[in-house]
RNA sequence: GUCCCCUUCGUCUAGAGGCCUAGGACUCCAGGUUUUCAUCCUGGCAACAGGGGUUCGACUCCCCUAGGGGACGCCA
């Protein structure tokens, strides 16, 4: 039997450093028992996903080395590999199992099943549905069905007992099936949800090893019911730890860079990622701690990882990524300077804002240091040129930045319509309210006009920027909930933003 | 709240009953090399969450407690 392993994920947003943890141990697994690695393509949430979104997953893995044998730019023979080209598929399962029993028609609204689980809530229970359309007779369903009555599909689940499987790396995991709610397989929409299609998809595609997020751990109920009532045999099931923010809790971006375009942008080797990334939970058999994906597979062991949470650690990728710099020919270390910032292409996004303000060439570098380094360490005195008080900028730092977290196409139209209605919110002239994000992006008050900066910077940096000013000008926790208040109050009277 | 998972220095980890006086790496500190800085070298600080068992012997096995995390969506 060929180990097949897969990494599916869903494109709605940027490429998360998650999603290459995720490829990077399944893709290491795969190799290491010479089997095959699999991309598919989660984009069953029609609304939120994305085909730039998409490009920009697999843009990232390539420029990890992270290659696999089939997917949905190079095909293979268990296609197509994007889950919304695979509708028709679902839905005939789905059907099967409707007559099978195994699944039922659910007409319930979004307000009856809201009021049910505040109910369920409030008596301390776990959310769940209670089995309302269960009771349906035959003719009733076939009515409303021939009425076109807005419906969705749930998968039946056992009513008492527990589901008892093996994760190979933790071991039997016992989950009471009165926990496991009557998932959804089919969306009002016509689209499965995850569940149906990541098992469908995963028999079909052959998959022999799931290794995912430990998120995923009290769905396995779910799946291994869809497996059995399919009459399918399930895959070794392998859930790793999560990457972790510093203070413990999910990576986020709320938190912490999760863009591997944000690693890539700050000059980190693509190299020194994947290593770093392959310490995360697992260690070489020698200790050794530079080493390369294929070097890993050479020696990889499911037993020898580690289930406790990891943090990421800025200082220790940056200490990684120094040693595989030093490592360069100059030659190389040329080479990748280029690759990174220095080239005709990314230059050219420069040039229209520099020539206008330029008297010698050679002013050039001091005015673009702040876009392709750092800005210099900032001060809270840095903000007091501002004819805002400190208080107000902090607000100003603290608002855009929640707006921006929620940004889901960085343009230079949705990133001014953001500013100027927070601005009119505030009450302040656009060029006061601006001065506080001109100091957090480029560190100084006089720089290259602000959203072509931001523009250029990308979302990754700029909202890091954001975070860090604000961390300078420091925010109690008191003025943190104040803050919180004041956003949502300002959402509360906002009409939806268009993004 | 209900259920599930996890728990070695601040962080990443080694450790599969005696090799542990708990090792390595990052960070930090001190010293050395270096015209400066960085690199590099040397040294130092620093952990088995707590309590019960099992055993001649427990970081390693079992139980309880505590702490952390996750799930609880017509998102994945």
């Amino acid at each position: 039997m060929t180990v097949r392993t897969r990494i599916a994920p869903s494109p709605t947003g940027d490429p998360h450093v998650g999603t290459a943890y995720m490829a990077l141990f399944n893709w290491v697994f795969a190799r290491s028992q010479g089997g095959e690695f699999i991309l598919r393509i989660e984009d069953t949430d029609v609304a939120r996903s994305t085909s730039e979104s998409e490009q920009l997953i697999l843009d990232s893995l390539k420029w990890l080395s992270i290659d696999w044998d089939e997917g949905p730019d190079v095909g293979g023979p268990h296609g197509p590999y994007r889950q919304s080209a695979r509708k028709h598929i679902y839905q005939a399962h789905a059907q099967q199992l409707v007559e099978s029993g195994h699944a039922f028609h659910c007409f319930c609204s979004a307000e009856r099943l809201d009021e049910m689980r505040a109910a369920q809530r409030a008596a301390g229970d776990n959310p769940r549905y209670d089995g309302h359309c269960l009771s349906l007779s035959a003719d009733e369903v076939h009515t409303r069905l021939g009425a076109g009555e807005e419906h969705v599909i749930r998968m039946k689940i056992p009513e008492t007992g527990d589901c008892v499987f093996e994760d190979a790396l933790r071991g039997q995991i016992e989950i009471p099936y009165a926990q496991v709610d009557m998932q959804v397989l089919v969306k009002h929409d016509g689209f499965p949800t995850y569940h149906l299609a990541v098992v469908v998809d995963d028999h079909l595609m052959e998959i022999t090893h799931i290794l995912r997020g430990e998120e995923w751990i009290n769905s396995v109920p779910k799946h291994l019911l869809l497996y059995e009532y399919f009459g399918w045999e399930a895959p070794v099931l392998c859930h790793l730890p999560l990457l972790r923010n510093p203070d413990k809790s999910k990576l986020s971006k709320r938190k912490h860079p999760t863009s591997v375009n944000y690693y890539r942008t700050i000059g980190i080797l693509p190299e020194a990622l994947t290593n770093y990334l392959g310490m995360m939970g697992w260690s070489m058999p020698d200790e050794r701690e530079i080493f390369s994906p294929r070097e890993m597979a050479d020696d990889f062991e499911l037993a020898r990882i580690h289930l406790g949470g990891p943090v990421f650690d800025m200082a220790k990728l940056s200490w990684l990524n120094g040693q595989y710099l030093r490592g360069l020919t100059p030659d190389a270390f040329m080479d990748r300077i280029q690759d990174w910032a220095l080239n005709r292409e990314n230059l050219s996004k420069l040039v229209p804002l520099l020539q206008e303000r330029t008297e010698k060439l050679s002013d050039l570098v001091s005015q673009v240091d702040y876009l392709l380094g750092d800005r210099v360490p900032l001060t809270p005195a840095d903000f007091e040129a501002g004819k805002a008080d400190l208080e107000t900028q902090t607000l100003v730092l603290d608002h855009v930045g929640r707006e921006f977290d929620a940004l889901r196409h960085w343009e230079r139209d949705a990133l001014f319509e953001i500013c100027q209605q927070l601005a009119g919110h505030l009450g302040l002239k656009i060029r006061d309210f601006l001065f506080p994000l001109f100091i957090a992006i480029s560190g100084r008050t006089v720089s290259l006009p602000l959203f072509d900066s931001m523009l250029f910077l990308g979302p990754d940096v700029t909202r890091i920027r954001i975070r860090e000013a604000l961390n300078v000008l420091g925010v109690s926790k008191k003025q943190a909930k104040r803050l919180e208040r004041a956003y949502r109050e300002y959402q509360s009277v906002q009409p939806a933003a268009s993004d």
